[in-house]
DNA sequence: TCCTCCATGTAAAAGGTTACATGATTTG
DNA sequence: CAAATCATGTAACCTTTTACATGGAGGA
């Protein structure tokens, strides 16, 4: 099985959440907190349709004739649909993840509740605190070099920024995990 | 002419710093804080042959018998290749940019030194900040009306976490053009 | 009637990822 | 001499972007 773009994951927690069509999902990315996602119809229904390949998602209709294929087609997910969703959201958080894939990160967090346990959440926060603390260090400890070795430049600017977006995601993580274990309670 | 990828642009930058080959410019990108683009040979390797046949890189032997083809092969810019370089890093900061592609603009800042006066580096960070803190504001307002309707929610703190990733950039700016107009005295 | 929104689709093009391949040179 | 590194490339695959296309429904 191949592997499954952010896109794809998108769809497929908020199918989970309501069952819907294409274009009210599309309205999602358009109008919501989801907008960093593109709303073209090139991209949504494509992929609307690879996962109804897969087996994860399937449409209402009964197979009965298709009358007007134009007509409005809303999607639910299946039980193997759902199943892949808690086990991407409850996949470890490896180092790779935090360097390369950190809207992924994010967007798993963002649809564990109501899919999985607060705990997985905690942990899933606690794995994330670590691995990018770790390298949130690196990164300081090499600004901090260059710093000393050049006068300031812009692509030392630059850098710094990198750095302090990983700082920033770190201060919030940690902040979450507070939120998160507070509401517990 | 169409598009430039960011990478092609990264490419571009790199070797107006300095003459190099693909393979020195892979161990940049493997090695330096450049690391979060791909030092894949697929993607480098064709992405320096498409900017060959625009004509804004050209390597440096003369057209003899190419011997053995699997030679170090230098490449440097063209003065066509400088002045698209130049004419990229002068772009206005739309906010377009600042919602869709901040990595651009971050790797355009980050090659203004030496290509383009401090003062357009200046003028990119005062248009940045204006268009970063009037689409941070209106995160930071939907945020705060998302949560005001709701109890706490891990998509809520997803979100949280993206409208913080803005703040933070703006902070950096900020900070960024007092350094550079200290700098300048 | 005209325009906007609803609702879905296709086609072309391009870029990047992954995996594989080749052979020279340097290092232990 | 073997292994790692230098150095460049190709091929398949996939996703996304962009642009175009189709028609129904509802409101001004």
């Amino acid at each position: 099985m191949k592997n499954t773009s952010n896109l794809e994951f998108a769809l497929v927690g908020l199918l989970k959440q309501k069952p819907q069509s294409g274009y009210d999902l599309r309205k999602t990315f358009a109008k919501t907190a989801m907008r960093h996602f593109s709303d073209s119809p090139g991209s949504i229904y494509p992929a609307l349709r690879r996962l109804q390949a897969r087996g994860w998602i399937a449409d209402a209709k009964p197979s009965s004739q298709p009358e007007d294929p134009r007509r409005r087609q809303v999607f639910h997910l299946t039980p193997q649909g759902e199943s892949s969703l808690v086990a991407w959201l409850e996949r470890p958080v490896a180092r790779e993840d935090v360097v390369w894939r950190l809207p992924e990160l994010m967007l798993r967090f963002a649809f564990m509740d109501g899919n999985v346990p607060r705990s997985t959440a905690l942990r899933f926060l606690g794995q994330f605190e670590q691995a990018l603390a770790a390298y949130a260090g690196e990164l300081r400890a090499d600004f901090e070099r260059s710093s000393s070795q050049m006068p300031l430049n812009t692509g030392l600017l630059a850098f710094q920024s990198g750095v302090e977006g990983f700082e920033a995601q770190l201060a919030w993580a940690r902040h979450a995990r507070a939120r998160l274990m507070e509401d517990s309670l």
